[in-house]
DNA sequence: GATGAATGAGCATTCATTCAT
DNA sequence: GATGAATGAATGCTCATTCAT
């Protein structure tokens, strides 16, 4: 039972990091397999196939992060501080974890379009904080303007655009998106 | 030699729109000639190899983007104008041809790694304008902003999170990240 | 002991079914050991390999229809008799347990090969019969045609072509097998 | 083209002759390729996989028997002349190409079951021609019998049981059909 | 006796690329 | 220029069997 968990939990580090360098594509089972230096058909006792893997991996850890959010950005009051929880919580997500938050980023499209609608979603989480403020003129346009903001300069510090860690900008990120959403 | 550039350019169409519907690696190249009604051999005749065919692809149009972008933006004077010409170049190109966008944004990553550095380049181009300015306490960083705020609006578009077309929203835009960059 | 032996024949019953259903090659260790509520290692207890237990349950039965077969005809004198015996014996073998009698169909080819020459064997037993009796011009042609009418017609019934129980055609096939012989 | 055709021709006499000694599931393409001296890939510029080769060739031949079978006994009247036509062209097929006989024998019965019910089938041809004579007391059952004394003594003959050609054996095959049928 | 994780060879199939026609 | 058959390595996955617990 153990020595099961543990197998499958160096799977899936394994996996991710192999997935971010080389695309899930270009990652095959057996790269998996001598990655963990286990044999592939071991792969197959923990998951189904290499989707469900995948999606098994991005919903656990997106699912977890949305709720998180949700829960952080329910405890304060007013927009500015729900959005400096926000980008603190992302920021220090990006930089405890940078190769799963690249994963992440990498399979969310494919992945969000599998997901069951009823799970927690950082989007919808996000709207809906911006929605209630009702000062952004489209909400949306406002929510996608966050999420942009914050994902591609943690795009930038993994290209090395910009000097990490992502967390020494929280406060110019926080006063960005608040100048971009009140614009 | 002139039907022979009617169906490079018929592959090239072709390739675009499967890409992004189906991935990269999705995409097979029979399924390219399938679509194009030609033989898989043929493709050969007008590319190297697939690899180079999508590198060839990106390079055009991306060079052409940025060095648009340049031109544009190089015409007026100040950031405020200069983000207005942006924001409405991008839009239109979005607009008009969102396949092309999808997959230009899809290989990004992966292309401009190997793209020769002196050739234009969208990201450079904005920064620099940025830089010229000096109001924004980080440039890179509020390149980051600039570009995030437009790529996942567009994104939002393309999954129909917000109501197209997106030069709809080239007011709001340029005036979330004018209100972002000097925040 | 026992509830070792109570696994041996629950795996045994549940292997016919599948086997006969999915085919040899198309049902796997897993497959039994699912249906029948057991471990895949479990399964090594009971029987040395895959491959040995379908030659084990295939002898088994055969060896003791063909044991049956023997003695049965043994009991009585004249060829009519002989084979009125045989059908009725076979046709109730075939409605107790038309499963087995299809697995054992199936699996017949490549395990009669593989059985020791000196166990009994239901052909040779027909054989004889036909031989003894002398009337046949060729013994082994006229053990042909009766083992065909038998066989193919209990494959009838399980197909649906003919409605079952086959027993109810004992005295048909009987005529039929003496026309065939005696032609 | 006809380098193709000749390809496709071989691959289909070697699968032929593999699946009958080794089985279906015991033939990989990889012992196909290998008998016919081509690429595992070639195979499928020819067949769409190993299932839909095996339908392919089955359906062809099977048939094309079952079309023979109908004219040959549509062209005499009379039981008995009937079934000395179908005996005569049952042996001739058995003895011109007793490895394809065995692989039809072999996949009859899953490929029948997929096989579209308007094409010519032996079985139904045989049915036909029994009911119309009206002698046999139950028109299935003397089918079932014919076709049993006719394949059973075939495999007879491929087992070494009974030496061949199986066309010697003409007239002592029609008689005891007509033996078991009128019995 | 029973378990089920681990194995690793084997499978059918796909695919970018080559080349004789 | 165009074709499409041929290639053969690579892929995701299955499976009978083993063995530490």
């Amino acid at each position: 039972m153990k020595r099961g968990q543990a197998t499958k939990e160096k799977i899936e580090r394994a996996s991710i990091a192999l997935f971010l360098e080389k695309g899930v594509n270009g990652t095959s089972v057996r790269d998996i397999a001598e990655a963990c230096g286990i044999a592939e058909g071991t792969l197959y006792r923990h998951f189904h196939s290499k989707e469900a893997m995948i999606r098994e991996i991005f919903t656990e850890h997106y699912v977890a992060f949305s709720q998180t959010l949700a829960e952080a950005t329910a405890e304060v009051e007013g927009l500015e501080q729900q959005v400096a929880r926000m980008v603190a919580l992302f920021c220090r997500f990006y930089d405890e974890d940078p190769i799963l938050f690249g994963f992440l980023l990498m399979v969310q499209h494919r992945q969000l379009e599998r997901m069951p609608a009823e799970l927690p979603n950082a989007i919808d989480v996000i709207h809906a904080l911006v929605a209630r403020d009702g000062r952004a003129g489209d909400a949306m346009l406002a929510t996608g303007s966050m999420i942009g903001i914050l994902v591609r300069n943690a795009i930038f510090v993994r290209h090395g655009r910009l000097k990490g860690p992502l967390s020494d900008y929280v406060p110019q990120l926080t006063r960005q998106i608040m100048g971009a959403v009140t614009a």
